[in-house]
DNA sequence: CTGGCCCTTCCCAATATGGGAAGGTCAAGG
DNA sequence: CCTTGACCTTCCCATATTGGGAAGGGCCAG
């Protein structure tokens, strides 16, 4: 198949198929014609690549996850240790943003939001620290 | 001032101070020899897009909020407004990441984690939806 | 054989921040 | 007076991810 069906089968942009190609993330055989032809095998790689970049992974952290996938003889260990390093890279992510989100919260429900010109959001932005 | 005092009385990197120089956020006087000169008065500019930063606003809405800081008849709402939406996105984000997180810590918890190659957490990556 | 769709490569865009090279300027001290 | 080191300048490149679009070639049905 070519890589218009392999896109719509495996829920990865065509353009990104090429992009994972060229920084060495897949492989690609092609046809005579230049073309890039694909498998069922090669579908199931992109697919979990989509799942794994849906979790949040970066791509660095694909790139071993689908070496320990594609190894038969990998520890599970190694794949634990990274998902949970995630984990808690994620947590702490979404603390930060509950946060920031909570401060800013506070602020506006200080700012009477009419007409005047007078607003603890701005005022607290200017602040000297 | 020369930019490296300005850099460290803001908090704000030279690097990104001559940034936000080059995409029009701030202006600059130059004296003679070609060198950026600034005052109080862009120090506390350079406070007010870092703590904007800090909040997680990127840089369209620190614009906006600039603009609106600098001027002297603005309406609160408009800040509240601009605040409240921003405060949506970074929950919703939050959240999100935190979906990421549990769903990630219930696969882990059911790797057993040891030299064994069975893991649930790559036998979900590679599900075929 | 022609129209339309698919494929190719290559360039550019956005987010925000930083590294580093090559060269100009200035102040202090030998 | 000249050297040295710290500071400044501009310009290019890099990160990570995804997408838009142009220019050109391939392939099949009507």
């Amino acid at each position: 198949m070519n890589i218009g069906e392999a896109a719509a089968r495996s829920g990865v942009s065509a353009k990104m198929i090429r992009h994972y190609e060229a920084i060495g993330l897949i492989g690609a055989v092609r046809s005579a014609n230049g073309y890039r032809v694909y498998g069922e095998r090669d579908v199931a790689v992109l697919r979990f690549i989509r799942h794994a970049r849906d979790l949040g992974f970066p791509l660095e952290d694909v790139r071993r996850l689908l070496a320990l996938w594609q190894d038969r003889n990998r520890a599970s260990a190694e794949v634990k240790r990274l998902a949970l390093a995630h984990v808690a890279a994620l947590e702490s992510k979404a603390d930060s943003l509950r946060r920031m989100a909570a401060s800013l919260r506070h602020l506006a429900a200080h700012c009477h939001g009419d007409d005047r010109p007078d607003c603890p959001i701005l005022d607290d932005l200017a602040r000297k620290d």
